[in-house]
DNA sequence: TCAAGATAATACCAATTTAATACCAAATTT
DNA sequence: AAATTTGGTATTAAATTGGTATTATCTTGA
């Protein structure tokens, strides 16, 4: 048999004990690797000989293993070239940044005003989004956000309290206090929708109750592709907007 | 025809765990360098046959590496000069798509009803956001954009006329009319507010006066870095929302 | 038990990439 | 203005890759 440079198929393996057909085990193995991260976006797979001659099964059975991950959106297949790394995630990129690093970086002085720093029981929400059982507890960080004392956005970020174990240390960065013990998001994903003010919120901004705020939902996930954040942002909308840059690719 | 004679640059791999094409490896390799801040803006790449010769690959394929960067906005090439760095440069990245893609690869049908698509002349913030002239004349496109049939956003689209010759012509996706032209915006800056809908909007959304919608405002840019396209949404918030996934780097 | 479907192997087909070569066109340098 | 350098384009051969049809075998369920 053929040998190859390196672990060609990236350490996938068969177990023996499993009885489903060759080609799902294959597509389950192949399928894990590209969600651990061993291949980029956009990086060709082995070809389907290779993963054949490589893995001792026949062509076919390496097909029909891809066949299920193109199904699955997972690979692109191009005839001639290969099989390639699909999009992952939509593939919206942008850079990730707190607010307090945003604002610096335009010149603003970021404060918050704290209005609760502490640890609870989570909601089903929280619990759904963060991935987290019931009775795993939660930092719950609420503040107003300011730019040169002017009142910008109120927040609300829960975390498990395996990342922050005493909340009220938390000061100035939450991404700052985060990146101490390597749990620091890498990756999020915002929903950003438009809502009108209710009383409550509109006092804390300082607007009228109605006016139209930015609504940003953001779970953060840290390195290993665990969520460890989930926060509320109610943003002025009159004081700040959201820019994103953009590429097609 | 001469066989491949020297060590052939099929066996040259920048990565040997890596089976995409040695363009695109090769294209990968140089962007990274660019992102990696190697190269300042408006600096030359080496040229096409340095690069070929000193990584011993043929010109057509440092060429075609080139072209991906190219495609991707990192690169504008200059005949008889060189490749330069594009200007403008940021590491924000963001999957740009336009209203239609985006509602496609959702499983809904997008469908435009126009309101008007005509040549005029540009106000002065088209004239400010495009680059262009008071007597350069644009094609305004206004439309409701709907999916499986409910209003989801009204939009105003101004394009310069040398972009779009005959408004008349466009019918679905925007990008794809452009695409054909060569002038595609391959990156976008894009302002997200929100916005209490004003009586006329409203009307048209068919949602309540006051009622916050999302206020996007997005000017493309082409290849070669030139503004192509300034576009407003305002979108129906409860029945779309903008999805944005950010990466950390 | 036996037939239908799933599974796997083999062989051949079609699209694409890589590469080499030659030459054109635009910009820069001398 | 001429020479040089740079990107732009076309053509062709060979190698590589995915695409597909056929067949044998195994598994599953009526």
């Amino acid at each position: 048999m053929k040998k190859y440079a390196t672990p060609t198929a990236k350490d996938i393996k068969f177990d023996v004990r499993d009885n489903s057909p060759l080609y799902a085990q294959l597509a389950r193995k192949i399928a894990d690797a590209i969600r651990a991260g061993h291949y980029q976006v956009d990086e060709a797979l082995p070809s389907e000989r290779l993963l054949s001659e490589s893995l001792n099964v026949s062509r076919v059975t390496a097909r029909k293993a891809i066949d299920r991950l193109v199904e699955q959106g997972l690979v692109v297949r191009r005839q001639g070239s290969g099989n390639y790394i699909a999009p992952r995630f939509e593939q919206a990129l942008s850079r990730l940044s707190s607010f307090s690093e945003e604002l610096s970086r335009r010149g603003y002085t970021p404060t918050s005003r704290w209005l609760k720093r502490a640890v609870v029981l989570p909601t089903t929400d929280e619990q759904a989004s963060l991935g987290i059982s019931a009775s795993t507890k939660v930092a719950r960080l609420e503040r107003l956000r300011l730019a040169d004392e002017v009142v910008m956005a109120y927040e609300v970020s829960v975390l498990p309290q395996s990342v922050v174990r005493r909340p009220a240390e938390v000061e100035g960065s939450l991404y700052e206090y985060l990146g101490r013990g390597q749990q620091i998001p890498v990756r999020a994903l915002q929903h950003i929708r438009a809502l009108n003010a209710p009383a409550r919120l509109a006092a804390q901004l300082g607007i009228d109750v109605g006016q139209a705020v930015l609504f940003i939902t953001r779970v953060g996930f840290n390195a290993q592709g665990k969520a460890v954040e989930l926060t509320h942002s109610y943003c002025r909308n009159d004081y700040y907007d959201f820019v994103a840059e953009m590429r097609r690719d």
